[in-house]
DNA sequence: ATGGTGGATTGTCCA
């Protein structure tokens, strides 16, 4: 009854005959929604995810500019804001409930809000602290709410183990090797830093999260930011994948097609992130 | 080692 609904909504969703019914979910790190609202029209008609997280609003949920969306079929949204800092959205053509939200660190800040389907799949979208310019917590109080921010994420996860459950976001950390340019000079920059990767990893593996970009493109470089201040993004290529899709293993085996969109980058008055994407069989 | 760019806001703070 409800694949039939969902189906006759006409949003292009297909049965694959198995009673699986596959939806497409995104993660964008939009650098101000409503400064980004034509390119966030943009990539739903031209990429039309089911669901697209949102990250880095810096916007009042009640000044996100919904009405395009709405118009757009994405008539659905589960947000946290605060004025011109942080800030998640999930915006869905599929029906969704709001599912609460944490302030890891205790920081006051919009940086995560859950919303479950009506297929009883929970979402967790996540906006980590960047962490501020140098990794030390003895001299850079940011860096110390990054980790903070990291081992209560891997706490709540641990006491309340995910189930059915998907975590996106902008992680603000680059875990592996080929997840940066160069792995050696970024040893010591922020994002990439060995406490960093061991932080997230112990975040992972409380939920028991499986890494959907990787499992689906586990060779080579793969990158979903690259910085405002390089003269030319595209041919020096210093980029780093902060932007993640984990999923909990009772549904990482549904997951497939992820896609990294590098041509975002290039979009007029771009995001300094792209958008990640993976497609689940539920 | 440094500074480079971009967004919200209107002083700087943040990334």
């Amino acid at each position: 009854m409800v694949a039939t609904s969902r189906f006759a909504l006409g949003c292009a969703r297909s049965d694959l005959g198995d009673g699986s019914l596959p939806f497409t979910l995104a993660t964008w790190n939009i650098n101000s929604v409503r400064l980004r609202e034509p390119l966030v029209l943009k990539l739903l008609q031209d990429h039309g995810p089911d669901v697209l997280c949102l990250q880095e609003c810096k916007s009042p949920v009640d000044k996100i500019p919904t009405e395009a969306f709405h118009a757009a079929g994405y008539t659905h949204m589960v947000a946290r804001g605060q004025k011109g800092y942080n800030g998640v959205a999930i915006l869905s053509r599929l029906p969704l409930e709001d599912a609460g939200d944490q302030d890891f660190a205790t920081l006051g800040h919009a940086r995560h809000v859950a919303a479950k389907l009506e297929n009883g799949v929970t979402i967790h979208n996540f906006y980590v602290p960047a962490g501020g310019d140098v990794p030390d917590r003895e001299v850079n109080e940011k860096f110390g709410q990054k980790l903070d921010y990291l081992a209560d994420m891997r706490d709540w996860f641990h006491s309340d183990k995910p189930q059915k459950s998907i975590l996106v976001g902008d992680l603000n950390i680059a875990p592996r090797e080929d997840d940066v340019w160069g792995h050696k000079q970024l040893l010591k920059v922020v994002s990439h830093t060995p406490i960093e990767v061991e932080k997230l990893a112990e975040t992972q593996n409380a939920g028991g999260f499986v890494d959907i970009t990787r499992q689906d493109i586990p060779e080579g470089n793969l990158y979903s930011w690259w910085s405002y201040r390089a003269k030319d993004w595209d041919a020096a290529d210093k980029g780093r994948r902060l932007d993640h899709v984990w999923a909990t293993p009772d549904i990482s085996n549904a997951a497939h097609s992820s896609k990294i969109l590098r041509d975002v980058r290039g979009w007029e008055k771009p995001s300094d992130h792209v958008p990640v994407f993976a497609t689940f069989d539920l």
